[in-house]
RNA sequence: CGCGGGGUGGAGCAGUCUGGAAGCUCGUCGGGCUCAUAACCCGAAGGUCGUAGGUUCAAAUCCUGCCCCCGCAACCA
């Protein structure tokens, strides 16, 4: 009988920086996943890979004076030496450089083209010169550009487009039928509501503004645009051929099991790329999960304060399996999970090293000091191992369970009830106490030889999460992994075999305060680090507006302002009213800084005012002009305010 | 009234569909034990299950109103 294949992927990861905690807990899942399915006899496929086209990694590269190849091989290589620290077990890291995968979405696209789901048609819409940039109507604001506030013209520009209209009814109907497509299942609501059933628009799958892209073959001025090259990576990895010349892979695996993903991209993998696989006239994949994101309890991640997680720093503090057990064990099925420095002290000292590492140290420790590390099988039975027995022949088929629902935490939490159990199996039977008695001899052998027993089937099911431990428990016990087959059945360890003389300690635990200090002096690194790109910190820029005459800009009157009172505006998420004072009147302005001002701060602030903005309405409020900010890359705002006391209503000109 | 999820001992969660003694992990305190990594095992304290009503012999669980948090969407003059 052959294996039944299954395919998994994760997304491929974007080439535009070193990956943090976040990024690797989505491959460490999927590996796990991957490592399970395996054990479970299925024949696995696992792909993951890089995206590494569009406009931001060609600013970046030229930024670094390199070619965006180069740029993208070095990033590239980084990320996939990540992958591999982590230990996961892909079998393909597919690059949407890869020259086969380009050939690919040149077919892909030519293909839609020619069966009229890709049309080349216009941006249309509202045009702001100056910005360089398109809008919608329902995005103007009085007919005006929203970031400079022009007038726009109606414009078009060139482009292709992906018709979705074909294909939405059928997309409906697919997702209705199948509610196991999207998990979790609340995302399938956010997709219909606000996406489907409010009308797609039709998806832009070509740009003529940048370069660095595939070209489109027979109209070589447009680049493909991200999604279509990037999601066609699940099926290119895979030897698929638009004319029919697939590979062996392709053939056996497509469709894929599951596409596991980010909840910040769900939205593409369940309604674009299944359109794309629709016109392609392909099958859909079976399942799409949107994991949860993995936060930082302490504050927002941000290079400059030093406080961002790399995988290869925790590595360095926890070693690999630990970090794989911390992202593994706190995220949650459907929620963010949190992640810190506390939280992963406590999980190393209490799971790892407490519950797991200090029973195999005192089983096998035992085992040498009573009978010279040989276990024998000796068959006195007893009331008590019962429960230990019963439990160590339940938890594989526990396991599966959880993990059939994608549920991992929760899976390797019913591998640690089965530790736990056996460490209370060590107190209830007291082996010390029997050794005293030469005539409890056998009972001692038995109790033994169930707790080294019951330790390999929970580090065989260990295997798909925490690799290197569980091949360092079951070697330091003289054996090698059970399949899920043999674990049916108790007793599968050989009696008479003979585990380490020198035990090794698998978890060493760790003092808070030792690590706290330590991340410190490591952040403080970190930061000199940073130091010298401060020193020469060039700014960031931003895309240059034209040149404007000195009427343009004596058209807009600026004032400092005092702002008298501020509120939040109830039901929008950003948004703070304030009455500011200019002179002798009271304008009520309205400003997207909700996230980074508190109404209490505002008040008593002398504010930069563009006082002359034609009013408008936000969120239903009314806004009669502007407070102005400084804008830093991460979307930080700061208020301008005078450097010496001003009066309100000064001009600031 | 945009759509959806959630509020359970100090922390993180399960239980809600299918009403019927409030559970798990961590932490705290007390005890036991000594094979082991000051570990392991047992016990205790601590919750009006967001809030106000309703249905019922019985409500964390079902119904209604309200408050608060989160996700998505909108908004960021």
């Amino acid at each position: 009988m052959s294996k039944k294949p299954y395919y998994i992927s994760t997304a491929i990861a974007y080439t535009s920086g070193k990956p943090h905690i976040g990024n690797t807990y989505e491959i460490v899942l999927a590996d796990s996943i991957a490592r399970f399915k395996r054990a479970q006899g299925f024949d696995v496929y696992f792909q993951t890979g890089t995206d590494e086209h569009g406009q931001k990694i060609e600013l970046k590269a030229e930024d670094a004076g390199i070619t965006p190849q180069e740029f993208v091989d070095g990033v590239a290589g980084q990320i996939k030496g990540i992958w591999d620290l982590m230990n996961t077990s892909y079998d393909k890291f597919v690059r949407t450089t890869d020259k086969d995968h380009e050939k690919q979405v040149q077919k892909i696209f030519k293909k839609l083209y020619d069966k009229g789901d890709i049309y080349k048609g216009f941006y249309e819409g509202m045009y702001c010169t100056p910005c360089e940039s398109f809008f919608t109507s329902s995005q103007l604001v009085d007919n005006k550009c929203p970031d400079c506030g022009r007038e726009c013209q109606p414009a078009k520009e060139e482009a292709y487009f992906l018709k979705l209209s074909n294909y939405t009814d059928r997309l409906i109907e697919h997702i209705n039928a199948n509610p196991e497509f999207i998990q979790p299942e609340s995302r399938k609501n956010e997709m219909m509501n606000n996406f489907i059933l409010a009308g797609l628009q039709d998806l832009c799958v070509s740009r003529t503004s940048f370069k660095w892209g595939i070209p489109v073959d027979f109209d070589n001025r447009h680049v493909v645009y991200v999604w279509l090259d990037a999601l066609s990576n699940y099926i290119t990895g895979l030897g698929y051929d638009v004319d029919g010349n697939n590979g062996d892979n392709y053939a056996k695996y497509w469709p894929a099991d599951l596409h596991l993903i980010g909840k910040d991209i769900l939205r593409f993998h369940t309604i674009y790329w299944p359109i794309m696989l629709m016109a392609l006239e392909l099958p859909l994949p079976k399942q799409i999960f949107g994991h949860p994101w993995l936060l930082q309890g302490d504050g927002k991640m941000s290079k400059s304060k030093g406080n961002v997680l790399y995988p290869d720093d925790l590595v360095d503090f926890f070693g690999v399996d630990a970090v794989r057990y911390f992202v593994l064990h706190e995220m949650p099925f459907d929620n963010d999970g949190v992640i810190t420095w506390e939280l992963m002290v406590e999980r190393m000292n209490s799971d790892l090293a407490n519950t797991l590492g200090n029973l195999v140290n005192r089983t096998i420790s035992m085992s040498n000091k009573y009978f010279e590390g040989v276990v024998n099988n000796a068959g006195v039975k007893e009331d008590v191992d019962d429960e230990l027995i019963s439990l160590a022949l339940q938890t594989p088929n526990k396991v599966v369970e959880k993990m059939d629902k994608l549920r991992v935490a929760d899976a390797i939490s019913e591998i640690f009830t089965l530790f736990k159990r056996c460490n209370k199996y060590i107190d209830e039977t007291m082996p010390w106490a029997l050794a005293k008695d030469e005539s409890n001899k056998a009972r001692l052998e038995t109790v033994l030889y169930n707790l080294v027993e019951s330790i390999c089937i929970g580090a065989s099911l260990l295997e798909s999460f925490m690799p290197e431990t569980s091949s360092k428990i079951l070697s330091q016990l003289n054996t090698t992994a059970r399949s899920m087959e043999e674990m049916k059945e108790y007793g599968n360890y050989p009696s008479g075999n003979e585990v380490t003389k020198t035990p090794e300690i698998l978890f060493q635990r760790l003092d808070l305060e030792e690590v706290i200090k330590k991340v410190e002096e490591m952040r403080a690194e970190q930061m000199t680090d940073a130091e010298p790109q401060k020193e020469e910190e060039p700014g960031i820029d931003i895309e240059a507006k034209d040149e404007i005459e000195y009427d343009d800009f004596m058209k807009m009157q600026f004032q400092v302002g005092e702002i008298i009172a501020c509120e939040e505006v109830k039901k929008s998420k950003k948004l703070l009213c304030s009455q500011v004072k200019i002179g002798s009147q009271v304008k009520q302005i309205v400003s997207g800084i909700k996230a980074y001002y508190t109404p209490e701060e505002m008040v008593g602030k002398k504010v930069m005012v563009l006082v002359n903005l034609k009013p408008a309405k936000l969120a239903g409020v009314l806004s009669e002009g502007m407070l102005l900010c400084a804008e830093d890359e991460n979307g930080e705002l700061a208020l301008m305010v005078p450097e010496k006391k001003m009066p309100s209503g000064a001009e600031i000109c």
